[in-house]
DNA sequence: ATTTAGTACTTGACAATACAAGGTAGTAGA
DNA sequence: TCTACTACCTTGTATTGTCAAGTACTAAAT
């Protein structure tokens, strides 16, 4: 899987899947690789930088089946955001889409 | 625009544009500009890469309108890297919209 | 009791690529 | 001669994803 395709795009994603309802790190991990693949390494820092930007809060909670989870919570903030990465991103795949099929077809 | 989306197109769009006939770069921003926006000091690395690779063949013709003009035809291996990409493209594209969409109806 | 597997988080070195800004040159018109 | 447009190229910088390694907790297997 082409690694350059998914820049940003993760990102996106990401606010999508922690917009639906609070999670971990960890479950965040599983729910993105279940729509592109991804690489654990790669999460933890976006979850972390979209929490220095203000668009995610964190609180801990312990589990039984391991260490502590670290959970994460939209802020309004977030959700604009996730809702301006939307529209760019489906305006954007839009565009791409329209060129590659039209040339498809000759 | 968000400049994140656009790593990994760019070189799609490039064979893309190439393929259906051969193009100069000056020619080639201004073609690319038209389905996303961007910096001329982009595409000319990208040509420079995709010549290395083997997927672009060059040769020069003279221009009435200002200095020689560098021609990018695209070999039969650009021709297969360039199906490969527009598969990829198109699958991923897909896999992000179906899951955003999804969540948009909400 | 120790090892193994699964859960959970973190970090650091690395690679790829887009952009901004700048530079070099040729042609043509004011 | 100066400006504008055409045409090409390079360098430094920022962003972001990957890989690899490490820490640590729980529970089941040896």
């Amino acid at each position: 899987m082409n690694t350059q395709f998914k820049k940003g795009v993760l990102e996106l994603i990401v606010l999508a899947i922690v917009e639906e309802k609070d999670r971990y790190g960890y479950e965040l991990v599983e729910a993105v690789s279940k729509i592109i693949d991804v690489n654990e390494g790669t999460i933890y820092p976006i979850l972390k930088r979209l929490t220095n930007e203000g668009f995610f809060e964190t609180y801990f909670e312990e589990s039984k089946e391991g260490p502590m989870r670290k959970y994460y919570h939209i802020t309004a903030l977030g959700h604009n955001h996730c809702n301006e990465l939307k529209e760019e991103w489906l305006q954007f795949s839009k565009s791409v889409n329209t060129y590659i099929k039209r040339r498809k077809e000759k």
